[in-house]
DNA sequence: GATGAATGAGTCTTCATTCAT
DNA sequence: GATGAATGAAGACTCATTCAT
């Protein structure tokens, strides 16, 4: 129409490297503005605009990226959720006793439990999904509490835990994991992964049978003594 | 319900006390809808219409009794809390070790999370409230965590509770203990009296010292020997 | 209702009375003012915010009177619909040969096209109402063309009209009518009373049998017999 | 990706005359699949996008062809206002008296309202235009309007057509023509023929005079003799 | 000529809150 | 003390349009 010239000028300063990154990374920038926003002052009181201005675009720019304010909410989710599927399935296809996966659960979950994501996983309102999400995240949920269970189950099975409800045991660790992503503050005293040694010695001590069951507990494939293993014999007998 | 009719007829000058009991009840009405609908509905989807519909008032009525919504919601807090408030004071007043006290707390606050007003102190956001009132109840978290921790260090002191970190011990009880209030449904098979028992146990057992320390759980008013005290002494040794 | 005490204190000026009615004064003052502004402007271009300027009250006003813009549109289109009603109800409950009745029926909708609640009928879209709204639309629109073609069945059974295909002579007459919608001005030369009664004539001359037939046009309750009795018998030959 | 080769192969200079004509082509097609979403959704709903989905380019591209939305409904309707100016150009070149004249307009004009671009000129709101376009649209409105009286003028005048007002007469008849525009559907029992053979039958029998006047009624510059022509005489009686 | 990305302008809608009665 | 009505403030979302490539 007009036979721009403008091509012509090769412009020295590519002005627009900064929007040509990737489709994908950027979606991806978006959803990590937009977790670190929705934890900081929660859904609700977030705007779509103070999500677009940390990114320095404009609010409908974020509706080339996601479909509504709500589609963020749950794709936020689904990276947490990924993370978890990701160990459960590592943990399933390990060789090791019910106290054994027990204990790599807790750890891998504690420590999801500090990433925005894994914390948008507890800190985050289903209800605030469309039906159909909310079903979705839901039906995780009750996964991860059946993945708990089991565990147990197999542990006392195997011997490795003692006799106990598996749900309400399930429970009781749940709800402490759950708790670290309220608490857990980036940046404080404690690492992710000091807090995932503690709480996997700590929330199956309780459950585990007198003979040995101190080894590994962190996720399969890498397989380290740490200090965990250091730490005194918590249970023992005799 | 109400009876209203009946004040009217006893007297056409309803006296002061009468007027002041009616205001009262109504305020606490309104608390006792509100803190159920925002629990079921959360805060921001919650509207006042609601709250007034199923009251049968209307909606500015409320302003009679609360200065804001969010006053509401701080008022629903606060019920929650002074509920804690009591049995703390009741726990810090009695005669026992640190273990005791502990289980004592555990047990209390178990029950209260079974409650609404009680699960309302950790599902309602605090960034919901202003600043000045989300000050106070930052402040009385810090006080129930600090309370958790004094128990634990005291018991630790006296020899009821084997060394151990109190901020970690404290943060996996109260985790547990909080998330109660999230899954917990009021009809469901288990009773807030048996959650309460179980819990009172199953977070402790860990941190006692082998010794002698099966006794009372439930508040020190009412102490029972329970179901609790016949079970298999969990800590091991000798 | 409840006999809450404000019943007693009987108000000279009914308060509550008068707001009822105001209320549904209001109400129809903003359907007034509204189908103008959709007329005027297309249901598009128009805003609520214009609607509710022209009322001197703002924007959100409205939604205490209406759920949806989409709702005034449909309750706009009823008040049209209505009219229709009444008038075929009133027609159909007469005594009149097919072509009579198929008159009236013209004479009336003829006026009614010159209203604003009637234009609307014909220059609102369907497809901008909710579907189930649209459905209750798209069966109202059959319901006046069955009438239509029903009149004219009726005339050429009981041969007032010259024996054709009630579809497309239906078709015919409708379109001649709801064109007045599109080009009838207020305050022109033509009244809508003079529209009327010449199309209730013209659209009607080629149908009726050469037998007696120029009678009363318009509705019923009011017979009269018109000039457009003289006109010259329209079909004969010979 | 561009399989274009076919046209590169020829000629690596792709000649003038095949870029404007290729030009034109997907002018064309723009306007086609524009004109049928246009009526399908209406203006207001029908995206640009969507107009390109359908034409599997880009939104942006429509731009290389058409100056904005409103600029593609302009030359929609303009198409359709081209075949009107067409027939009526060719009419009155005919040597005809009014009522052949205004017989003939009623044929051609009913078939084009059975046309995309026919229907568009009474289904497109002119309030959507530019100022400068809804002018034109609008003169040309009048012009159809006038041409219709100006045939009956005639017509009166030659003494084919009976004395009546040529204004309401032109409404009448103009109103169910363009009514043919909002409830023809491709596909269904009618051909456009049909129901231009009917129209201009059924529009103009009440305005003849009695004489002989039943004879060709489709567009001069191609009379047929057509069933219209075998229809059985209209007027009855001996 | 075509495209992906971005934007600006605009609209509906919600809801806590206030006010006159 | 209660109500109907009204409002202000705010946010999500849409879409035609424009760049730079």
């Amino acid at each position: 129409m007009d036979g721009r010239p403008a091509n012509d000028t090769t412009s020295p300063w590519m002005p627009f490297e900064n929007r040509r990154r990737a489709r994908d990374e950027k979606r991806e920038a978006v959803l990590r503005t937009a977790v670190q926003l929705f934890l900081e002052q929660g859904y609700h009181r977030a705007t779509l605009n103070e999500v677009a201005e940390r990114l320095n675009i404009t609010k409908p720019a974020l509706y080339n990226y996601f479909r509504s304010k709500e589609d963020i909410l749950f794709e936020c989710w689904a990276l947490g959720q990924e993370q978890v599927d990701g160990f459960i399935a590592a943990i399933d296809g390990s060789r090791q006793n019910g106290l054994g996966k027990l204990r790599a659960l807790v750890h891998s979950y504690a420590e999801t439990m500090a990433t925005d994501f894994g914390a948008s996983l507890v800190r985050f309102d289903p209800r605030d999904l469309s039906p159909s999400n909310a079903k979705t995240v839901r039906a995780a949920k009750r996964g991860i509490d059946r993945t708990f269970r089991r565990y147990i189950t197999e542990g006392i099975a195997d011997g490795s835990i003692k006799p106990c409800d598996p749900k309400m045991a399930a429970f009781a660790i749940a709800g402490s994991l759950n708790w670290i992503g309220h608490w857990y503050q980036r940046g404080g005293e404690l690492t992710p992964d000091a807090i995932a040694d503690d709480f996997a010695e700590r929330l199956t001590e309780g459950l585990a049978t007198a003979t040995v069951n101190k080894r590994p507990i962190k996720q399969p494939p890498a397989p380290r003594t740490k200090k965990s293993a250091a730490r005194a014999p918590t249970t023992k007998k005799k």
